[in-house]
DNA sequence: GAGTTGTTATACGTTTTTGTATGGCTGAGG
DNA sequence: CCTCAGCCATACAAAAACGTATAACAACTC
């Protein structure tokens, strides 16, 4: 079997993310007949058909989908190889990949990031927002903030604290609609949530007394969702530290429905090594903790 | 960051294993003034020296060593990418890679292979013989069998049984030193064992009133330690499946010293959709389970 | 339906990369 | 001490890859 040219291997990964020999030039800084011949040389390599040709873009075969999640491994790895080598190990100063849920992102890291940044201002930071906990290992992130405990090996990890949610609706919605006063009164209300199934969701409709048809309002995004709440479109879980920030949400069923998170920061074992890394990881470590303490 | 052409991270992977650019150069099919050139290509783009010159060879900086796994990871990546690209998904034809203990890489795969490659001429089997089990994510393999449960997510992982071991010397050990009736008198025998700590090794010593010290043979490999025993240098667990084959052998303190490790097979979830792959699988667990049972 | 914007494919000149052929250097073995 | 085998660096010609320009086609907008 000849082992094709690694740059091949790049050219399939920004085909299969963009969609087309075109848009994937564009995305490596290349043209498109260049693209196009480095997948027709891929193809005569591996001795397969990758694509199939079409005036709208190219379509990629079972073949090709079966060697996207191989090409992505390869593409994080060169990404974590490049920032690796953007700043010795000894140096506060190179790029640092950060994963964390959209909520915590926006709203929670940006003033720890800050404080980050003027204490060091070598180190550059690319954030990733996802709900997706998988990267790490991989390479697609340094340092990952999630509400799950990381189950990984070679992993290092530190669990922060807990995080209290609690229901919360906008004055404007409460306006048209009496607020609950008890778990039962919930099951006419609209209900801000989740589009897809993740363990949080299960969690929640265990424990209260709504069906999937009351999520008048759904989305992945929990931005989203988190701004619909604001706006007044329904009820929804809210971290209380944020739902604080903003007078006009009220707290519904307060104490009745204690609900917590676990939270930690982990990041690979190896990159402990670097002081740019441990630098991140401490400060997200510590101003992870004064989010979690109450204010007095 | 000028993102660096990935041709070049394989050169820098080469040069990491192989130590010199000559010897990479080899390994690579390419050139040694090509691969130096795509160093000093790397080292210019990544704006760090990653080697120093010398004349018997390239000596690695600290920054070089950091990006050593990530290059390793990549490799690893590419050959997942070639092996499932090497047969389509419907067809019993392309490569797989198998990991396993040397032990049982050496002494119960063969015959199991043997079968499934007379009923499946196109499959062909890459064996990596290795006690790490870091690697079946990285996609270094395509399918692990190993002694200890598989905990990573994504993982499909079956559980064939348990495989017992017992202490074992060669009859021509035994003409020198009397066997041993108790544990009590291993105290002055010879074992053979490891080299380096284990969670086997701490298990064992755990149990076994024996010191460091008397492992009068250490090594590493497993299978030096097999033909260390079967030729009379000391006393050593053996799996009893393995050690009946030898008339020469001798179980000691049967039954006084039961031992046994759990045997999993395991692959990632996504290569499920490869026959190939799971046609592997399946002969693998399945040949393992007629290797646990008992003879009659 | 004409025009715009998207796509892939092909032809050709140029640039870049590669290989071959060197030379110089160090360390091991006779 | 000398030779030999390993290594890296450099010079130059050959080969491969690249970009520009262009054609042909589909879809969507006006």
């Amino acid at each position: 079997m000849a082992e094709a040219d690694w740059s091949h291997y790049r050219a399939l990964e920004a085909v299969l993310s963009e969609g087309s020999l075109s848009a994937a030039a564009r995305a490596l800084g290349l043209t498109q007949p260049t693209v196009g011949r480095q997948i027709a040389e891929l193809e005569r390599r591996l001795g397969v058909v990758l694509f199939t040709r079409s005036p709208q873009g190219l379509h990629p075969t079972d073949v090709a989908r079966d060697l996207r999640p191989h090409a992505q491994a390869m593409a994080a790895a060169a990404g974590a190889l490049a920032r690796a080598a953007s700043g010795g190990a000894g140096e506060a100063r190179g790029t640092v990949r950060i994963t964390a849920s959209e909520i915590v992102g926006a709203e929670v890291l940006p003033p720890i990031l800050a404080r980050l940044a003027r204490a060091h201002p070598g180190i550059v930071i690319e954030q990733v927002l996802s709900n997706q906990a998988e990267d790490l290992l991989r390479g697609a992130a340094d340092i990952a903030v999630r509400m799950v405990a990381p189950s990984q090996e070679a992993l290092t990890a530190r669990k922060i604290g807990v995080v209290r949610l609690g229901l919360y609706a906008h004055r404007s919605y409460l306006a048209h609609r009496p607020a609950p006063q008890s778990l039962e009164e919930m099951a006419g209300h609209a209900i801000v949530g989740f589009d897809h199934e993740t363990p949080f969701l299960r969690e929640l409709l265990r424990r209260l007394p709504v069906s999937r048809e009351q999520f008048t309002y759904r989305a992945d995004s929990d931005l989203a969702q988190l701004a619909a709440i604001r706006a007044g479109v329904g009820i929804g879980f809210i971290q209380h530290a944020i739902a604080r920030r903003d007078p006009g949400l009220v707290e519904l069923l307060a104490g009745q429905l204690p609900f917590e998170l676990g939270i930690w920061v982990a990041m690979h074992e190896d990159l402990r090594a670097s002081r740019r890394m441990r630098l991140t990881f401490d400060a997200l470590a510590e101003g992870l903790a004064g989010y979690l303490a109450p204010p007095p």
